[in-house]
DNA sequence: ATTTATTGTCTAAAAAGTAGACAATAAATT
DNA sequence: AATTTATTGTCTACTTTTTAGACAATAAAT
């Protein structure tokens, strides 16, 4: 672990990172929550190396939390009003953990260049949740994955990028193949309905969604699962790059 | 004219606007050249104050090289390769124009706040070039509108940027209705489709195209117009902005 | 008055999207 | 082992949207 230097970094400029993934029908959003007293729910974020391209930052980041390397990701705006900082959340969490700070109190040089007004890019993240193992740091809490409908408030304008990334996602979906980064290697055609309905937040009519999909030629059908439920048992598909 | 003082200003972050029109058919981009021996052709482009928001910032920037205060403009990329820097752009202008520059070198504190990588966060703006009066900075030898299809070629990425900008835009147009912002407040149908044939460079049925610009309910029908041609004249319309 | 070039719009054909229906089938039940 | 059940896979008819062709309307030129 580095000791925060902040001329390794890009002043004043920060990634903030909407990591969506899927699970028990709904899709969700990996957030940890500070370890302070008080309820501070922070998207995962981090700074820029002086020598490191934005794209390999966001990816360190999500790394960082997620334990995965390969991960799908895309930029989908930049926040850069000009009141954005962090001095009002520090404030008020060195208020409410004065005792327990103590001489943990934060550093002087740091506070000072954590607290500027910031610009961040937003980055959006689509994981298979069964293979994450999120990373707590030593600043969090906890860690979690959080409905997108039952988000906790989060700090600054976290909660208005998570609405943005969803937006973007929505829009990107319907023209790249995106959505099997969230699923794993093999599902059913119903999973991957249930995703979708998941994303939009609205119903699918059963028979089209197949035809569609199955249309766009990139779905490899494998044999048959076996469920264990009391009906025909569905094919397990497999997302095919590449033809 | 404030001297240039990099306290005022976010480091390492600016931004680049690329300037869409619309002339003589063909879909332009503003382009001003330096006034320096070589030939540099770059991007408006134009830092962060401290206290202002990035939009903000954007639109000072457009406004300097347009004089048009109220401009369509939209985030669409941020540019972070960690070896983006002016370092040696600055360096081959130095070397060209050594002999004239004399005691006009740079300044060496502004030389290294201006050479350091920079992230660039990409704007495209939409405007009427018939109400576009090109500002020349005191850094350009000259300023002018070039077609998307015969573009200079530009210093660092800035070529790459008008592709990307010009992909965004694509998609956006299929959903927001913008293009009326390259064309005065009136036009013909005509001239309204001719953009369109500009913007994605294909032609568009004439029949079908009026027939979904219409449908849309945004465009208000107005008196005719007398072109002076040999044939019936065609309507004039004009965007409607809330029905 | 006639010709010309282009605009505005109608309609038919093709394609894409939507909705209903039903056969197939794996497991559970009898 | 036959029957029942729940769900999947697919077919087809219907609707809507998109595309293509055709033609009347008309302002200026002849």
């Amino acid at each position: 672990m580095h000791a925060f230097n902040e001329q390794d970094y890009i002043q004043q400029l920060s990634i903030d990172c909407v990591i969506f993934g899927y699970q028990e029908k709904q899709l969700k959003v990996l957030v940890p929550k500070m370890n302070f007293k008080g309820d501070f729910w922070a998207l995962p974020a981090g700074f820029i190396y002086q020598d490191e391209n934005i794209d390999q930052a966001a990816r360190r980041i999500l790394e960082g939390r997620t334990g995965i390397k390969d991960i799908y990701l895309e930029q989908f705006r930049v926040f850069g009003d000009a009141r954005r900082t962090n001095i009002q959340v520090l404030e008020r969490l060195i208020q409410l953990n004065e005792n327990e700070l103590g001489d943990k109190r934060f550093d002087r040089k740091e506070f000072d260049w954590i607290t500027r007004r910031f610009v961040s890019i937003g980055y959006y993240a689509l994981v298979d949740i069964s293979k994450v193992v999120p990373q707590q740091s030593e600043l969090d809490a906890s860690i979690g994955w959080y409905s997108i409908k039952e988000l906790p408030t989060m700090i600054m304008d976290h909660n208005e990028m998570v609405e943005k990334a969803l937006e973007t996602l929505r829009l990107n979906l319907d023209q790249k193949l995106i959505a099997f980064n969230l699923l794993p290697q093999t599902f059913t055609m119903k999973e991957l309905q249930e995703l979708y309905e998941a994303i939009f937040d609205r119903p699918f009519a059963r028979n089209n969604f197949q035809k569609k999909m199955l249309e766009l030629n990139v779905l490899e059908r494998l044999e048959k699962k076996f469920t264990g439920a009391a009906n025909k048992a569905p094919y397990l598909y497999r997302f095919q790059p590449e033809a």
